[in-house]
DNA sequence: ATTTTATAGTTGTATATACAAATGTGAATT
DNA sequence: AATTCACATTTGTATATACAACTATAAAAT
């Protein structure tokens, strides 16, 4: 459905404006989608975020910081997020013993396993939104998106 | 820049994944920068949304109901948008005569003043956007997102 | 007329987010 | 060695969001 529907506007818009509007409303229907996805493993989406993270870091530690810029939310709290993972005890985390000042967060296997259990859902999930579109439209769009906000 | 390189990713990216996380960090970049804006008219993202909706209505009220639905974001709390406007006096809400379960919502001139002041700020924000697309590139990106999220 | 169902909005509560200030540690300067 | 500065993370606090339960009103059914 276009933008203009789904928002129920009256007057027509700018194709400047429709592009902002896109985005936003694409989020939010992603979003929306995904959490369903997450629900039933009692984790949030930025939590899902660090898992991946981690899990991404094979094995070495990330520190506060790492996590911060690896994440899609910059302005996310980084300790709260890792707080919640520990208490599922899908995280550690450790002071780390050269500078100690930082600290080491590690995926643990439990963390692992909600990831691997996951994993398949959340193939499906992306691939369900762009059925739509052929392999050209896919490589298109995520082009289009990269020099949109290329400032 | 490519998101790979945003999110310094290690592993190739399916571009099924790309999309998501594109037009996620690209709602990100847009958001941040637009509460710039309003930042020092002291309105969130959330309470310009619904001004411009009240706006739109061209002098008729709208219910909660009407505003809900004509929102980015339906699962905001509505009843407490329009507590916050309400304070600041950019909005008047009365309770519909026809039918007493409704209230009828109004932009104030307050809150038309404050839209105004916005709105050249506003325009420049989506034109900043889009200014490394040409128009034919601007239609075909609204286009592929409106066909993505298509289900 | 009374009860049931549907509609419209509000409130409670738990959790999340935003942003600034504070804390603790290490490095550099005097 | 003491002071200053930079770095890494945490904490406080105010605001926002999510979701369910609740209240009030209207319409429909008995």
């Amino acid at each position: 459905m276009k933008i203009e529907e789904i928002l129920k506007s009256t007057v027509p818009m700018d194709n400047s404006k429709k592009i902002i509007l896109n985005v936003l409303y694409t989020q939010n229907v992603i979003t929306e989608n995904f959490n369903e996805i997450l629900k039933p493993h009692e984790i949030s989406g930025e939590q899902y975020n660090v898992l991946r993270i981690l899990r991404g870091q094979k094995g070495n530690p990330a520190n506060m910081w790492t996590i911060q810029e690896r994440m899609l939310a910059k302005t996310s709290n980084t300790t709260r997020l890792v707080d919640k993972l520990l208490l599922k005890e899908l995280v550690t985390r450790k002071v780390c013993p050269e500078n100690r000042r930082k600290i080491e967060v590690l995926i643990t296997q439990k963390g692992l396993e909600v990831l691997a259990a996951l994993d398949p859902k959340v193939i499906a999930h992306e691939q369900f939104f762009s059925k739509n579109l052929n392999s050209e439209e896919i490589a298109l769009l995520n082009q289009l998106l990269e020099k949109y906000r290329n400032q």
